[in-house]
DNA sequence: AGGATTGTATTACGATGATCATATAAAGCT
DNA sequence: AGCTTTATATGATCATCGTAATACAATCCT
């Protein structure tokens, strides 16, 4: 049957919805093409009509989560001092929270080991997503006057994910948690940020 | 046809050499049955005189491979003093080598965002695997009198592991050494092992 | 030497998954 | 109202993969 004019855009949308969840769940492999329509209450035959690949879906999915994740970080630390948003987002990201929920978190934390093996385009979105978020905590930590910060930023978001990464392989709950904690007050430490407490300042962002 | 006694067991044998290469290449879902059959010479027909699953294939794959890293490991810092084995234990694990042999590396950098999505037992043998070398290094650092040692070994492993999974990942060749020279340093002054200077003293061990 | 044993090959089955061709039915236009 | 358009459904194809049954042939043992 036919659909109203807008209605191949809204189940495009739909179908980019379901499978940011799905990857981050099930990682790009274990996705299925015919898992992400049913979760938008399609047939599976339908898919072609809107990409033209499995992987052309993945591609656009890992550049909407991005984009999306920068927007909700801006939200996060709107309005604070650097030093504070720098704090805060560490908080944050390696959290209890984030590890709790992959499916909506950062795709390096769920995804990173997956990337060798993926298709270049793939691939190349994860990596723009990658540079973004680096330069936007380098940026804040110019700004917080913390020298050396775009050599900086790239070790420290690959301690923070690969604290998160492996606080979810660990099943030992209170190791993990100590792993977290660990991981924040170590970089924070680094970072000069150890003056600042952020109890209850931590502000809850919509995940949308 | 029948062979000699001991061809079974060779056989047990090289089929585990030959997952634990693809099983870090390509990871547990891309890793099929047939092929690691092909990788020993042999057809796929036979694989289940030898393991009752994949599953099981995994895990007790998993399970060699972090046994021979272990060995490999003491043999790297055999004799060194704790300090020195430290530094040279994270100029090896975060070194542009390992990031460019992941067939032959730590599991941890090849495998840990798969792993929330493995069968438990699989899982399982992954989470041994770290707690063992988690324990080494805190092991040294508490002989080199570095304080809290059990507490800081596992971020301090997160950060080498994250550090060589993302340097894996980033197409830029010098922005990935970059990377991972900048979290050697980073690492070690953590440590306080910001006086060793190992150049040249680095072992190189065999793979075997 | 000859029969029992056994590691591997052959072959097949069933499931899953990506991709695509065709059918359908309702929306929009004339 | 009827014709055209088009988003989705149906159904099929082809490949891959895990698993298993059966066949075979050479070694080991008596």
């Amino acid at each position: 049957m036919r659909y109203a004019d807008h209605h191949k855009d809204e189940t495009h949308k739909a179908l980019l919805k379901a499978a940011a969840t799905v990857l981050r769940e099930k990682g790009p492999d274990r996705l299925g093409v015919a898992e992400v329509m049913r979760a938008a209450g399609l047939t599976h035959g339908g898919f072609y009509a809107h990409f033209k690949s499995k992987e052309a879906l993945l591609t656009e999915t890992l550049a909407v989560i991005f984009a999306k994740s920068k927007r909700r970080v801006h939200r996060m630390v709107e309005g604070l001092p650097p030093r504070h948003a720098l704090a805060t987002y560490i908080d944050f990201y390696v959290g209890q929270a984030h590890r709790d929920d992959a499916a909506n978190g950062c795709p390096i934390t769920a995804l990173n080991s997956d990337m060798p093996r993926q298709p270049k385009k793939f691939r190349a979105a994860f990596e723009a997503g990658v540079r973004s978020l680096s330069d936007t905590l380098a940026g804040w930590m110019r700004e917080a006057g913390i020298a050396d910060a775009e050599r900086l930023a790239p070790p420290i978001l690959a301690a923070m994910a690969g604290a998160v990464s492996l606080s979810r392989t660990i099943s030992d709950r209170e190791l993990s948690d100590e792993l977290l904690a660990s991981t924040r007050t170590g970089i924070k430490a680094r970072l000069g940020l150890t003056d600042l407490n952020l109890a209850g300042e931590i502000r809850l962002v919509s995940s949308q």
